[in-house]
RNA sequence: GGCCGGGUAGCUCAGUUGGUAGAGCAGCGGAUUGAAAAUCCGCGUGUCGUUGGUUCGAUUCCGACCCCGGCCA
């Protein structure tokens, strides 16, 4: 039997990908692979969306709560869990539906990631060390002379990728310019790719301030006050900076007022869903949907029923 | 009603000794290889409240009016 393509659902956030994803899991044998950045924390429910425990007893998810807020996930993670996850989906003749919005792990599970070392405390807290006194275009120009090909993409004001190219070269002793051309597929899988995109920009808007107003009445401040409580995380953790729990972690420290959190979150979420769309324009072979066109789910199902019946 | 302060970008404001104006935030576009809901780059989008006057030229100076604060009645 020839391997059937795997369904992807995809688009900015608020665009409701997972309300589709539970709809079409009423008609076909769906185990539903998060492609989600914020939902691999647990304790991050409320603000990154994270599907009910009712929802997930009727159809079964992967890829939640794997880690605490406390650690660092990575797309080269998220690519090995992704591959195992689907591997057992099907082993158990079910379908996986692949749906998320971080563009980088989706391009990662299709285009592939070079095989490159994780990240090192150790080595990222010297060369936080060294940033702080000399400065981020300091440790630019070292770069430069180690692997000028990496420099010359990277821009001497973005910290992180300056420190992941060093940090790279440290630990292996090799230019990460030459480590990332060789970048393999780990799935020899065709995918079938649905992007939600509006094409209303200010009804997008609209909805996702409505929606982060919903995730208050919710009780996201009281979620995120929990993770405050706890004392052991701080606004530097990845978990801590996602959209929602920053500009209110930052309220709870004390840096700015309720109403000046939420409207940052707001803008933050929509700067997000601009940044997502602008990966989607990029990437090749996909389906665009507009979800608030009345036929939205019919052209859905249309794109993926291919992946989803046995052939 | 009188006096004072203010009306400049979507918002908060700066500025122009008279030559039609610029910051932050928002917004828009882009990049994106183990932090990616991250990180970074680029782009000013404008009847300078209205209306007369002075002037070659007014957003700027003068008058009137309107609006918003504050103080006094």
């Amino acid at each position: 039997m020839r391997q059937r393509p795997l369904a992807v659902l995809t688009g900015p956030t608020g665009t409701g990908k997972t309300d589709a994803a539970l709809a079409l899991a009423r008609e076909f044998p769906l185990e539903i692979v998060s492609v989600d950045s914020a939902q691999v924390y647990r304790g991050l429910d409320i603000g990154s969306a994270k599907p009910a425990p009712e929802i997930r007893a009727r159809v079964r998810h992967h890829l939640l709560d794997l880690v605490e807020p406390t650690a660092s996930y990575s797309a080269g993670q998220f690519v090995r869990d992704a591959a195992q996850a689907i591997d057992d989906i099907e082993s158990r003749g079910k379908v996986p539906l692949l749906v998320g919005g971080t563009m980088l792990y989706l391009r990662a599970l299709i285009a592939g990631l070079a095989e490159l070392p994780k990240s090192d405390d150790a080595i990222r807290a010297q060369l936080d060390a060294e940033a702080a006194e000399q400065g981020w275009p300091a440790l630019h120009a070292r770069l430069a002379q180690v692997d000028p090909a990496a420099a010359a993409r990277i821009h001497p004001n973005d910290a992180q990728r300056i420190q992941r190219a060093l940090e790279v070269h440290a630990a292996t002793g090799e230019p990460i310019s030459d480590l990332q051309r060789r970048t393999a597929a780990p799935l020899a899988r065709d995918f079938t790719v649905v992007a939600l995109i509006p094409e209303d920009r200010a009804r997008l808007h609209e909805a996702l301030g409505q929606r982060f107003a919903a995730m208050m009445a919710a009780g996201l401040l009281g979620e995120v006050r929990t993770l405050f409580a706890r004392g052991d995380l701080t606004d530097a953790h990845p978990a801590i900076r996602a959209v929602g729990y920053r500009q209110l972690w930052a309220h709870l420290a004390g840096t700015c007022s309720l109403e000046m959190a939420v409207e940052k979150a707001v803008a933050a979420t929509r700067q997000l869903a601009k940044r997502q769309m602008t990966w989607l324009r990029s990437m090749p072979d996909i389906r665009v949907i507009d979800p608030y066109d009345a036929q939205s789910f019919v052209g859905i199902r249309a794109s993926l029923e291919g992946a989803f019946s046995h052939l």
